[in-house]
DNA sequence: TATAAACACGAAAACGTTTGCGTAACTTTA
DNA sequence: TAAAGTTACGCAAACGTTTTCGTGTTTATA
């Protein structure tokens, strides 16, 4: 690569000092007309841009905003980073990505990467690992710094910090609720493991709208689908079974999109037989057949939001009180639940 | 935020010079052990980090590498981000995204900021605009200085660089055959503007299958998709009209699953009456029903192999020849053309 | 005991930039 | 013509780090 044109060559170049060229650059009065406009012009003409780490060390500001995810290859995940570059992009931010692949010590170093001075302010869904093990500190030492931290989706509770969550609760009650007024009497819930948190979150909404239906609450089905075994495998015993349920709540799109095969195999009718409604931000639910009723997440506006609670927080100084924000879900219904 | 520690601040802890606590902190011999001892334990308690930036600036080196992407909610782009994240972790790099958006202007901004010292290499797949309106000065700028510079997917065949692209010809050719063999007579192909280059070399690889099998070509069997317009109405003016043709190949996964859902529609058997095939990355060709026969594309890989083109580029001063790396697609054998 | 070697640290430059302040030289004012 | 003001630039510090070289003090060698 060739060398960059600086100051300091320019300063050479004209036998001037650098901070004459720095004025000069700068269209300060101070230096005179002929002198400023040679060297802009020169400036000009080798394309002359300032070192922007030097201007990031002086400044001790960067305008980068860190943002560590789970996964990028995930429909809800990539919007939200694409609402986070958008919001952060208008507003003089460059956005740094990393992927912590749901490792704790992949998040950890990440974090330690990212901190030692290269970004402003911090943008984190946690790692499953993380949310399993309750290993928190490289979390907490964050806060203790007052660093810039916003946590969203996958978020802790007890952290002292802005945060952006789905309405997950709230979706799933709007789920459930749609699904026994269309006559379901045995709603499944197919869910994560408890501790990760949307996972919990959506089976409380779940259970919630079970109790103000006046639905008995039947645990048997509720399934915990794990993470490292088939996934098929596991769907086939909730409903290749003798007595399947008359209705499926899935916390995501895989789940629903998997159950629906599964169901269809079975010679199941959807949704006269069984009714499906998945968590979702993908474009699987649109194109199987019959389409899939979804709980829309709006994973752009929530990465909106994220950015701008994140470049606040980095810009007002006045210690604001910690906001939570909550984005609504809505439900999109199609033919998984409704056909006519 | 709370300021950061520096060796300054140690050093006048200390009463000693700040060489002294860089050279204590690095376990240099040239320091005596008991002062050794004692500004290490400090440094740790207060969870000393150097400075990135001011690393950056006087190695003359980032060790972070950008990527510019036309979007990032797409399944292809975020798995090739996956790739050239993880290759480039494992080496030492870290990775800014920034997304063009489709518009030349972004673009050009995005390089601007991006190549103002920042980043040690640059990857990118082209906008859409800018292959529209054929204007590479941003990237011959990069070129003249030696900036390393990977081109992927979307790339400029002219420009000296380093490029990673899909077989594109190869996967269509195969796909066409594949069609072809299973006895469809009028192969129809849905495809973008011919600018976009991915498009045109894709429809390459149909016609010289078209040649080789020798079906007559029949232009009116080409369906240019144009982006700004309503693709399901598009797409019902190929199928939905007299004589459709008997099989096509659509060169995204939206274009094949919309035929797909229009076939459908129609009343026409699936592969009997059309066989259908897309180029894919995505998750929506598995769940389709009949799941869609895909030209799959390896995009994770592409990737990896553009962080290492990119990183040898950087390291190796030596100046190899440029080189060009071609990931072979694979045909996934779906019920959208062989129903057994 | 004089001299050489080893030890333990500090000064300063370098990376590239901005900016407050100082100061010659020149111009205006009284 | 002396005092004041203006013009046009340079100096130096600051951001935080690494590293080469220099140097004073102590210890070992002949």
């Amino acid at each position: 690569m060739k060398p960059r044109i600086t100051l300091k060559k320019i300063a050479k170049e004209f036998g001037v000092s650098i901070s004459t060229v720095s004025k000069a650059l700068k269209d300060s009065h101070e230096i005179s007309e002929d002198v400023r406009e040679r060297i802009k012009a020169f400036a000009d003409f080798y394309n002359y841009k300032p070192n922007s780490l030097a201007l990031q060390l002086r400044n001790q500001k960067t305008s980068v905003i860190g943002v560590i995810v789970p996964e990028i290859v995930h429909h809800f995940f990539s919007q939200v980073i694409d609402g986070i570059e958008k919001y952060a992009n208008e507003h003089g931010y460059s956005v740094m990505v990393c992927i912590s692949n749901e490792s704790y010590k992949k998040e950890v170093s990440n974090i330690s990467v990212l901190t030692n001075g290269s970004i402003d302010g911090l943008i984190v869904s946690i790692a499953r690992e993380t949310q399993e093990t309750q290993n928190f500190k490289h979390f907490e030492d964050l806060i203790k710094d007052d660093f810039p931290l916003v946590l969203f989706d996958r978020i802790i509770e007890d952290l002292q910090c802005d945060k952006v969550i789905i309405d997950d609760v709230g979706g799933a009650f709007q789920a459930t609720e749609h699904l026994i007024d269309l006559g379901a009497k045995r709603v499944a819930l197919l869910t994560t493991q408890d501790y990760i948190s949307v996972g919990a979150l959506r089976k409380e909404g779940y259970l919630k709208a079970l109790v103000a239906k006046g639905v008995t609450i039947d645990e048997s089905l509720i399934y915990r689908i794990e993470d490292n075994k088939n996934l098929y495998e596991q769907i086939e015993k909730v409903i290749n079974v003798p007595n399947p349920p008359d209705a499926i709540l899935a916390v995501n799109e895989i789940y629903a999109a998997n159950a629906l095969k599964v169901a269809k195999e079975r010679g199941l009718a959807i949704p006269e037989d069984i009714a499906i409604i998945g968590f979702t931000s993908g474009l699987i639910s649109e194109f199987t057949s019959p389409p899939l009723t979804s709980v829309v997440q709006h994973g752009f506006l929530m990465g909106q939001h994220a950015a701008e609670l994140l470049i606040n927080r980095i810009e007002h100084t006045a210690p604001e009180a910690f906001q939570k924000e909550v984005i609504s879900t809505n439900l999109k219904v199609r033919k998984s639940t409704i056909n006519s």
